[in-house]
DNA sequence: AGATAGAATGGGACTGAGTCTCATTACAAA
DNA sequence: TTTGTAATGAGACTCAGTCCCATTCTATCT
């Protein structure tokens, strides 16, 4: 997952897009962005957390919404019930995700470039039918990881 | 959406599935596909227990759950925190959904076999990268329904 | 530098979707 | 009809996520 970290211009980013908002960039919010982009995959509250002890659950909650409306922060739905949060395509590129249904964990793919093409006419002639307006689509693929379809896949 | 539901297999089909677990197929049950069916998009919990008024919020939800785990039931996670349910796609057909991010209703459509076909491909490349094991695939599209878009967008 | 206002934070109370328990009722097979 | 098992209703309970409020920080102005 190519992200702008290494050169530490993602920083400099979200600092942008939350000016945009009134938001300061803060030392609270500044470590989730790091912590979420040295993840490189859609983390949910516990991971965070446990990687940010001394943070409360309220604040990183808020820090999440704030992250969110200032658009540097994207808000996923797994396949179980805790949601799970990642730094936006802004920031890193766009991606879609493989779901394990065993242990919840979400990992990112990147599709290649002519695929998506497809895909984004796809989408519109879909959302045509009822005249609804497209902002973005998101593509799951559903089953098992490696590690937990067992060692014996591997050939 | 085309379902099993006008010619009445479909409760024929549910019965079988829910007898391969050892289930039955009871009145609640029966009436909670058929909801589900007549919608014919998914369904938050609040939308189904408004249309059975007389079911109690613990048995929908374990009805959902033994629908699930029999097959015939399937949960999505929607941009919101509330979970939606529907037909599974065995007793339906395979479809995507437009999800509103407005008001935040989801809608069912159906792509072309051709699409189908190219996606079950990258689905298969983007899977091997990583070891994993696809059983199904979703594309959301995601955007503003043609009512919340507002009347405007309509020539 | 000091004053001031708005933003940020901690922490603790609160909400509500979803789960669990248990006593009661319905059903199927013998 | 008896007997074991599944189904149901009602309500207590959990806990992810939200809300509130008192306190602290920080940017800006004089």
């Amino acid at each position: 997952m190519k992200t702008h970290s290494t050169d530490g211009s993602l920083h400099e980013l979200v600092e942008v897009q939350l000016r945009r908002v009134d938001l300061r960039y803060t030392s609270g919010r500044r470590a989730m962005i790091d912590v979420l982009a040295a993840a490189g995959h859609p983390m949910s509250i516990s991971d965070i957390s446990a990687q940010l002890p001394g943070v409360p659950r309220s604040s990183a909650y808020r820090h999440l919404v704030d992250l969110q409306s200032a658009g540097a922060v994207r808000r996923i739905a797994a396949k179980d019930e805790f949601a799970r949060f990642e730094l936006a395509e802004e920031l890193t590129e766009h991606h879609h995700h493989l779901l394990c249904t065993i242990c919840g964990r979400v990992f990112d793919v990147t599709p290649s470039a002519s695929f998506e093409q497809e895909v984004a006419e796809v989408v519109r002639d879909l959302s045509d039918q009822l005249g609804f307006r497209p902002t973005s689509h998101s593509l799951d693929v559903i089953g098992h990881c490696a590690e937990c379809e067992g060692p014996t896949y591997r050939t």
